[in-house]
RNA sequence: UGCGGGGUGGAGCAGUCUGGUAGCUCGUUGGGCUCAUAACCCAAAGGUCGUAGGUUCAAAUCCUGCCCCCGCUACCA
């Protein structure tokens, strides 16, 4: 590997608290630092939290807390939450450190100076009570969905960056690095982003709006836009432009994001360096999402919602960062859940490394008095030393490849190969016959000796576990360096008589996480009576009974029915997100409750009159309210 | 609707860029061993690599059409 290695991770929002996706990033990051660092390379290793920002004033002030407490609240809960995952950071930055402020600020000096901002007035959509320019998605029939109000087209001054300007260069400098952005399919994406106009890029907001954030140097009545304050962390934390840390790692900087992020990450960030003088990163490691075991997104409503804190209190922080690694493909999207945690920690760490260990030391301790033997190795020990000896050699570039999960892999063959070969060498039978005391020794130690390379090659995803390895077997640490070599663990070295089981095998009981979803929802049901509405309210909202009488389907729309129905003399249009389970020819006839005093909305340009009811079940599917068929069209419904 | 990802033995996944033995883990069946955490080792069964065409001496892999699943997106009054 190159000998410097600066990786970051994201600066985590604080709008939101840890979970798994922060983790898994964050895990990656912190296994090919400590790879890197046991292979002899340097290593600075940065993450942190983006504190800046519309969202965080509005959830500082929801919580009805100072918003500089808010933060300091929430980002301690990630240096806790990486500490409890054994995360190994050099630095913890924040965007409301001074230090940062003052970079960010130096960098959009110096890109104003060179003329690369400028102001332009911009006029949009704004929600008085949303306080913020409406985009489409926050429109529905041309009202905010949250206030049911018609916005008002207002102006706005902002600042803007000449990004449009760069995307050429940008385009070259990935032709011309092709290992700038991977995997490859998101260095695919991006070029296709850049095919077309990226525009220029709104870096400022009115600070009598959004009052949280960094000043702009040339004009107090704006502050810096999230995008541009956050990335800059990444040359902030190394005292950009003078301090010593600088030059030395930002020539090696190697970002690690999810691909949620990839467009601030591969666009906005390397524009915004090359305006500032500032050459590229080196690579963007672009992550997939980890999805719930059914492969469906994480949801609380699906319950699938996994907790990588819980697991580690409950396995262990190795046992979760061993899964992470193992059984994800970096860049593509993943599914996990607790079972499949269990199972990998069964099969790999207990039922193969951790017995591994415990048979070979029994037979140390009971026959050759806990002392590790000088070997006589013959000719039966050579496949196990050559693998044993070449193992990282095949290691390497894997990692250098990203591909963790065979990099582990090729670690658990050889942990394989060892059990394979304890049962051929069949140490047990040798113990019984004095004059083959020697050949015993040998069998154990080389048994010893292969697991002081793996217990190595695992320590970037399990620090802990790897040194509990070798402290059971009276061993100290090793590099890379000391892995190529067979013969390095000292004969007559004394291993201690006891020694806690490295993974005891666990269960896992599916009934437990019923327990939890069944927590989930009384908590939600006691959320609800907080919610009450009086009878008055309730007979704000007419629901009539109404027959359909045509339905069909509206075009280009998956989920939509176009619905005529009957109410006494009355008939109305009404669109309905029912498509994905009731088709049009089953519905006319069936007598269902209509909601008949709702406002009118145009829904793919057609007009709905009213909505009709339906059951949801929480998982997506939809069953209608219907009534009797003798119930005639119009009644009132209470 | 647009964009992206995926469909490989019973389950979960590699392999696809750079065509040429379909690999790993779990599970199943039979056997071995008894040092070890009911673990370890051996063997076997099980795959028309979504589908239909095309290119090629040769296709899981390259090209085209279609089907299905997932995510974002439009659309759920």
């Amino acid at each position: 590997m190159a000998p410097t290695f600066y990786a970051t991770t994201p600066i985590y929002y604080v709008n939101d608290v840890p979970h798994i996706g922060h983790a898994y990033t964050t895990v990656m990051t912190d296994f090919l630092v400590r790879f890197q660092r046991l292979d002899g390379g340097e290593a600075y290793f940065l993450t942190g939290t983006d504190e800046h920002g519309e969202k965080v004033f509005q959830a500082a002030r929801d919580a009805g807390a100072d918003t500089q407490a808010f933060c300091d609240r929430i980002s301690q809960r990630f240096r806790a939450a990486w500490e409890m995952l054994d995360v190994g950071n050099d630095d913890f930055i924040r965007t409301t450190q001074e230090r940062h402020k003052k970079v960010v600020q130096h960098v959009l000096q110096t890109v104003y100076e060179r003329g690369d901002i400028y102001y332009d007035e911009y006029e949009g959509l704004y929600c008085v009570g949303c306080e913020r320019f409406m985009t489409d998605r926050d429109l529905a029939a041309g009202k905010c969905r949250d206030h049911q109000t018609v916005p008002e087209k207002r102006k706005e001054g902002n600042y803007f960056f000449r990004m449009e300007n760069y995307r050429a260069w940008l385009n070259d400098h990935m032709r011309d690095n092709p290992g700038f952005i991977r995997p490859e399919g998101y260095r695919n994406e991006v070029l296709s982003m850049l095919a077309e106009p990226i525009g220029d890029l709104s870096i400022s907001r009115p600070k009598e709006r959004v009052p949280w954030g960094i000043a702009l140097p040339w004009d107090d009545n704006h502050v810096t836009y999230v995008w541009f304050d956050a990335l800059i962390n990444y040359v902030s934390a190394l005292d950009y432009p003078d301090g010593d840390k600088y030059p030395l790692y930002w020539p090696a900087a190697q970002h690690f994001i999810g691909k949620d992020i990839l467009k601030a990450h591969a666009v906005f960030w390397p524009t915004m360096l090359k305006a500032a003088g500032i050459a590229p990163y080196q690579h963007l490691n672009v992550g997939g999402f980890l999805m719930g075991a059914d492969g469906r997104k994480m949801s609380k409503s699906l319950g699938n919602v996994v907790n990588p804190f819980d697991l580690a209190a409950k396995y262990g922080a190795d046992a979760v960062r061993y899964y992470l690694l193992k059984d994800t493909v970096f860049g593509q999207d993943s599914s996990v859940g607790e079972a499949a945690l269990v199972e990998r920690y069964n099969a790999d760490l207990a039922n193969d490394l951790g017995n591994l260990l415990a048979r070979a030391r029994a037979l140390l301790l009971r026959h050759l008095e806990g002392v590790l033997p000088v070997p006589m190795p013959t000719e039966a020990d050579r496949e196990v030393m050559a693998i044993g000896r070449g193992l990282l050699a095949r290691v390497r570039p894997l990692v250098e490849g990203l591909k963790f999960y065979a990099a582990l892999e090729e670690v658990l063959q050889f942990v394989r190969l060892l059990n394979r070969y304890f049962n051929d060498e069949q140490p047990w039978v040798l113990a019984k016959d004095e004059s083959r005391k020697e050949r015993l020794g040998t069998v154990l130690y080389n048994i010893v000796e292969g697991l002081r390379i793996i217990s190595v090659l695992l320590e970037p995803a399990m620090p802990q576990k790897a040194r509990q390895i070798r402290t059971s077997l009276g061993l100290g640490d090793y590099s890379f360096e000391q892995l190529d070599n067979w013969g390095l663990a000292p004969g007559g070295t004394q291993i201690p008589a006891a020694a806690e089981l490295l993974f005891p095998r666990v269960e896992y009981v599916a009934e437990e996480a019923k327990a939890e979803v069944a927590k989930e929802d009384k908590v939600e049901a006691e959320g609800l009576d907080n919610n009450l509405i009086t009878i008055d309210d309730f007979s704000q909202v007419e629901l009539r009974a109404a027959e359909v009488v045509a339905a069909e389907k509206v075009p280009k729309a998956d989920r939509l029915l176009k619905l005529k129905l009957k109410l006494g003399e009355e008939e109305r249009i009404v669109v309905s997100g029912i498509a994905e389970h009731y088709k049009p020819e089953e519905l006319p006839g069936k007598r269902v409750v209509l909601v008949a005093n709702l406002k009118p909305a145009k829904l793919r340009g057609i007009l709905s009159q009213g909505m009709i009811l339906a059951a949801d079940d929480g998982r997506g599917k939809l069953s209608l309210v219907e009534l009797d068929a003798d119930v005639p069209s119009g009644s009132r419904v209470r």
